[in-house]
DNA sequence: GAGTTTGAAACT
DNA sequence: CAGTTTCAAACTC
């Protein structure tokens, strides 16, 4: 070390250029983002798999300097996680292009990236010259745990002169690039300053969020850097909600470590520190940068995961200050866990966001934020998805997440994962986006989200929180609706059925009708709520399905919990918990849930719910002439009456059913089957789905409040991951109706196709294997394929 | 924009 | 449960 640190002095005396720098090679070569450059996905599961070391490097400095653009890219390159970003891609971060792309990217995992785009795309030119000029730093210094290494002073004498060195350098180019904004400031001197303040802070797992405010007051930041277009929103972007996450964070970080002390994972903390201070206005970043803080965050977490891979090869005194200031791998795992959690409720935050830009009351809406956050442990280890139903917009609403061919669903569904990928044209993204320049890109994502936030079987509290987010962004937002976007916003025109019934699509799709509706004597709007509620519950009653997404997405065997939930098609917080990738890339396996009826379009036209969901026709379609361009009914993949071949899918499914009804079977057949369909199918439901799902059946808060005797049932099938839960239910409504007589006073709806077949048709889709599995009751089934089940 | 076609939803 | 009607989106002109 005495050597290092000579050789560090002699560095800095003969300021020799720090990219020659022995220290700094060696640090670059540990970079640990080449490593785990697996997706993002990868990272989740590993996350929550997988023991990490802790991590550090944070690079507070640089962001906590001013918290530009350039700061957060740092943290967006470091981010490990980043799934889509190829070798290649990587690589060229140094252009301009690739720090676009990666800081969308990145952004775009957090839902954020149309801002983001735009906020980069304002700087395009200062950040290429920065990025041309330090391509290194930009890429080592991001990547590498030196890059979110917050060392102080002393540290970074010690250990990472060459370090500080460049990070002065990048404060400069920070200034520089911030000049548009009055940033001013002696950049060593406020760099020590900063070192300084984090020294002092004895508590380092909150030194970042002081380091951030009085790096801010040293650098005398009088606007903000990217005031252009940031100074209205930013005042308000500081909320209650940020801070409830980032309380939550800290604190169940803290719990967790009994205490100990943590080093802040990067810059984004210090937006939160910032945001918290209440500095935030002073230009440290933009609006939308900080409001993706949470994303920020979770993003740092998982870069922490990453990042700390690298610890052990780091030299022997920044592992000593690693120690001292690392957060244990069992915190970060938390971290890293709460990151899909974090996304969730950042989109709800962005929301919030929204609202309060346009002057809204967000109390309630805070508060529920922090009833999220206190659950996001609950949805992810006790409750399951359960909890989700805490969340405004994810309730029952799955057609308008799964059945949106926009790609806004889309985008919602893999921002946290795969956001540059899944990155669609339409800049659709939950972003908080400003007011003043948001609108017309985010129009459809508003009428998205306005219309989860409007759906109407939340629970009182959310629906209240949703009135409002969804009245600020209907009331503003939403005027400018973008050619092209109207898909995302189902702007029916119905005339008779006053939008009460499954011909409305918005009423389908589990929305209210909104100003873009061109119906007439609508009736699915909030104040009719009880109206909208009691139809529901009545089409419900018939098909519980009704409601459920058309379009079933699943990645064979990959993307199943095990017990025939498929979270790719369930909503998108699961999909993105879990890593889901972009379900278009799977179309093949997607399947429409009842099959299409088409006779003269060929699946070739919309008419065809098929080829409007984009997915192929299956066996459960009774097509005729079936052309569709998405694969065909009979086409290569699947013969009607092939012997099915077990795949993991099915096995997982068949597998968990068999345990599930192993059990209870019995109770289910003789009782059950012999009852009034609707009272069976609840049972039926319950006693499958409950043993794959503890604590849910005491879960009556996910009951909906207008229809508390559908508590459990409903609630699960609200809750659970809708695929399998859906199918589940429905095949077993099958199998009760085919093992018995029709149960399902709508069995049309619930299983059309399969009678076709004469019998229970042996699939491929999780739905077939589902209804596969269940003739494995004797007393339920007289299907002879019940012996062919393994 | 009006009219037609289409197939799902609803009804009988 | 099959057939019919209703309905609204998709499509065409």
């Amino acid at each position: 070390m005495n050597v290092d640190e000579e050789e560090e002095e002699e560095v800095r005396q003969s300021k020799l250029n720090i990219w020659d720098s022995p220290v700094f090679n060696y640090i670059s070569n540990l970079s640990p983002i080449e490593p785990v450059k697996s997706g993002h996905n990868n990272h989740t599961f590993s996350s929550l798999t997988f023991a990490s070391p802790p991590s550090l490097f944070t690079s507070p400095q640089i962001s906590s300097f001013s918290e530009t653009r350039f700061a957060i890219r740092r943290h967006q390159f470091s981010d490990p996680s980043k799934p889509e970003s190829s070798q290649s891609e990587y690589e060229n971060k140094t252009s301009e292009g690739a720090q676009v792309a990666t800081q969308s990217e990145q952004l775009g995992c957090f839902n954020s990236g149309n801002s983001a785009r735009e906020v980069t795309n304002e700087s395009s030119t200062e950040n290429l010259e920065l990025a041309v000029e330090f391509p290194s730093t930009l890429k080592y210094d991001c990547g590498s745990p030196d890059g979110n290494f917050v060392p102080s002073d002393a540290v970074k004498a010690d250990v990472m002169p060459e370090l500080a060195s460049t990070e002065l350098s990048l404060v400069q180019f920070v200034a520089d690039d911030s000049k548009e904004g009055n940033c001013s400031f002696e950049r060593e001197e406020n760099l020590r300053g900063i070192c300084r303040v984090e020294e002092n802070n004895g508590m380092a797992g909150c030194s970042w969020v002081k380091v951030v405010s009085e790096s801010n007051n040293i650098f005398g930041l009088d606007s903000p850097i990217t005031g252009d277009h940031s100074d209205e929103q930013e005042p308000r972007m500081v909320d209650s909600g940020t801070i409830s996450f980032i309380s939550n964070v800290l604190d169940d970080n803290l719990n967790d470590l009994g205490k100990t002390e943590f080093v802040c994972p990067t810059g984004s903390c210090e937006q939160f520190g910032m945001r918290e201070s209440g500095v935030e206005s002073e230009g440290i970043g933009d609006t939308r940068e900080t409001d993706q803080t949470p994303a920020m965050l979770s993003s740092t977490l998982l870069n922490k995961l990453v990042v700390s891979d690298s610890c052990d090869l780091v030299d022997e005194k920044r592992q000593k200050y690693i120690k001292s200031n690392c957060k244990p791998s069992s915190q970060l795992h938390r971290g890293i866990r709460r990151r899909s959690l974090v996304f969730e409720r950042t989109e709800t935050h962005e929301r919030k966001s929204i609202c309060e830009s346009k002057g809204s009351s967000s109390g309630s809406i805070q508060s529920n934020y922090k009833v999220a956050s206190a659950d996001n442990d609950l949805v992810q280890n006790k409750n399951g998805p359960s909890s989700l139903s805490k969340l405004p917009g994810i309730g029952l609403h799955l057609n308008a997440l799964a059945n949106t061919n926009d790609g806004t669903i889309v985008k919602i569904e893999t921002r946290g994962s795969e956001s540059q990928q899944t990155s669609t044209p339409k800049m659709i993204s939950n972003t908080s986006l400003t007011s003043d320049e948001v609108p017309q890109d985010i129009c459809s994502s508003d009428n998205t989200l306005e219309r989860a936030l409007v759906t109407w079987d939340d629970e009182a509290q959310v629906l209240e929180n949703a009135y409002q987010t969804s009245e600020c962004l209907v009331g503003e937002e939403r005027k400018s609706e973008p050619v092209g976007e109207s898909l995302a916003c189902k702007r029916c025109n119905c005339k008779r059925s006053k939008c009460l019934k499954l011909y409305c699509e918005c009423f389908a799709a589990g929305l209210y009708c909104v100003e873009p509706c061109s119906c007439q004597d609508c009736l699915n709007k909030p104040i009719h709520e009880n109206t909208v509620l009691e139809t529901r519950k009545q089409i419900e009653s018939r098909n519980p399905l009704a409601f459920a997404p058309k379009v079933i997405r699943s990645v064979d065997g990959v993307g199943e919990f095990g017990n025939g939930f498929s979270y790719e098609s369930w909503h998108p917080f699961l999909a993105r918990r879990y890593g889901e990738d972009d379900t278009k890339a799977t179309p093949a396996s997607a399947r429409h849930k009842r099959g299409c009826n088409c006779r003269k379009s060929g699946c070739l036209k919309k008419y065809c719910e098929c080829f409007q969901g984009g997915v192929g026709c299956s066996l459960s379609c009774r097509c005729m002439g079936c052309k569709n361009t998405f694969g065909q009914k009979d086409g290569t993949e699947e013969t009607e009456f092939d012997e099915p071949k077990p795949e993991t899918y099915e096995k997982l499914v068949m597998d968990v059913s068999l345990e599930t009804f192993k059990d209870q079977d019995l109770l289910i057949t003789s009782s059950e089957i012999s009852r009034p369909p609707n009272e069976q199918q609840p049972n039926l439901i319950r006693k499958i789905l409950l043993p794959s799902l503890p604590s849910v059946e005491s879960s009556h808060q996910f009951g909906n409040r207008e229809n508390p005797e559908k508590t459990t049932l409903e609630s699960h099938l609200q809750m659970i991951p809708e695929d399998g839960t859906l199918e589940t239910l429905e095949s077993s409504c099958q199998q009760t109706s085919s093992g018995v007589k029709s149960t399902s006073p709508n069995s049309k709806r619930v299983s059309p196709p399969y009678r076709e077949f004469g019998s229970l048709t042996a699939r491929r889709s999780g739905r077939k294997l589902i209804l596969r599995s269940i003739p494995a009751f004797p007393q339920l089934s007289t299907d002879h394929e019940s012996s062919d089940f393994p």
